[in-house]
DNA sequence: AAGATTATTATTCATTTGTATAACAAGGAT
DNA sequence: ATCCTTGTTATACAAATGAATAATAATCTT
């Protein structure tokens, strides 16, 4: 019965707080924040509890570096989807709206992890920093291609003008991913996407579904 | 140091319950989930945390309760909203929107509180369960509310693009109120709910923002 | 190759938490 | 009035949790 001290090899800072940023998002999403211990992202990492401690001086700051990782990834994860199209505004727009409707990011486990930190902003001033800081960033990338696609159109419209399309695009993408990342196999392939190009047309008054016909 | 024994009063079953159930909805809007604990609540109540366990097998089993008595109270709340006004469809479809897009439904805390829930769901059926009910209620409401207004524009419209529209202007009904609950302030009064109802006329290809001027 | 550094593991500690049990008293029954 | 029922308080307990400290070994330095 002498168990033996576990082996391990000793890893650079950086990789160590990427993995347990990693472990920390992961348990959140499957768990929950109430049962997310320290002992159980510690797990998830393949390291001891004690490791945690020696690159964060608190669960609260593990979290916290756990929420900022994600922002800043579903961000990226948004803009990509957009750089990855040609530069016509209409058919980037309609590209914005899909990734946003399509897997990983409509996904019931998603969601569950962003209702957990959604959670803790009210309390939390950091974490609701971070959220703002975030927030803000996705709705001038909204309001950025909603105004590339009205000059596309040949259409001048006010910066309030814009500024309300930006609140109701953002909002029909918003409810579009909480339902199909609640209602677990209602909508079929690509039709929540297909849902949310079309509502997003008629919002604004402009045609995104034959855009990418070119 | 001699403390006496708190004195109390002897009470139904229904009314502890059911102020046990009030203050454990205060307490996971207030404090969250994970620091919503039996002690809390019981203060919160003003009772002893021994008492819970009279009316509730577990504390799972008082966080059932509330979420169950939340549902069924914001069902309430959104129906009431529909039939204090006329019996024109146009102006019930959108005062059903204008009632989601204001105070108390648009709330910080009140989303808080809905995040706490929604958090729970994916790893408690019996949660899941009292979700997808109040979902279908919601929908089905939302639906039938479309259904008239359509009749009552003189449109024929197939069962497919009821749905379709039921989940688009649930939708931009969803990410309103996530909007205007999550950025505090940033919408003057009324303005959710005039973007709403505007974008619901949009969606819908009706005008809902004169339906109200008899 | 030996020593120094520190990343990592192992252990301990004080609190908190949900739950279980025991003691008590408020209000009704007789 | 006295007894009885049970709603309510008070206390106890075991498990879990975040954090702190001590021990160890992997890797770097020289």
């Amino acid at each position: 019965m002498n168990a033996r001290r576990k082996s391990f090899r000793r890893e650079g800072e950086d990789f160590r707080r990427r993995e347990l940023v990693e472990a920390t998002l992961s348990c959140i999403a499957t768990l929950g924040m109430e049962r997310t211990t320290v002992r159980e992202i510690a797990i998830k990492a393949g390291v001891t509890a004690g490791l945690i401690r020696h690159y964060f001086s608190s669960k609260d700051e593990l979290v916290l570096a756990a929420y900022s990782q994600y922002v800043g990834q579903m961000a990226a994860q948004s803009r990509e989807a957009v750089d990855e199209v040609s530069s016509n505004p209409l058919i980037q727009l309609a590209a914005f709206v899909k990734a946003n409707l399509s897997a990983p990011v409509v996904d019931q486990t998603n969601l569950s992890l962003w209702a957990s930190f959604i959670e803790t902003i009210r309390t939390n001033p950091a974490m609701a920093a971070i959220h703002l800081e975030g927030y803000q960033g996705y709705r001038a990338d909204a309001e950025a291609l909603i105004s590339a696609a009205f000059a596309a159109s040949g259409r001048a419209v006010s910066p309030e003008h814009v500024r309300r399309m930006g609140i109701a695009l953002n909002a029909i993408i918003d409810g579009l991913w909480l339902e199909g990342s609640m209602s677990q196999g209602e909508f079929a392939e690509g039709e929540l996407a297909r849902i949310g190009v079309e509502s997003a047309s008629a919002l604004l008054g402009i045609d995104l579904q034959n855009a990418d016909m070119k």
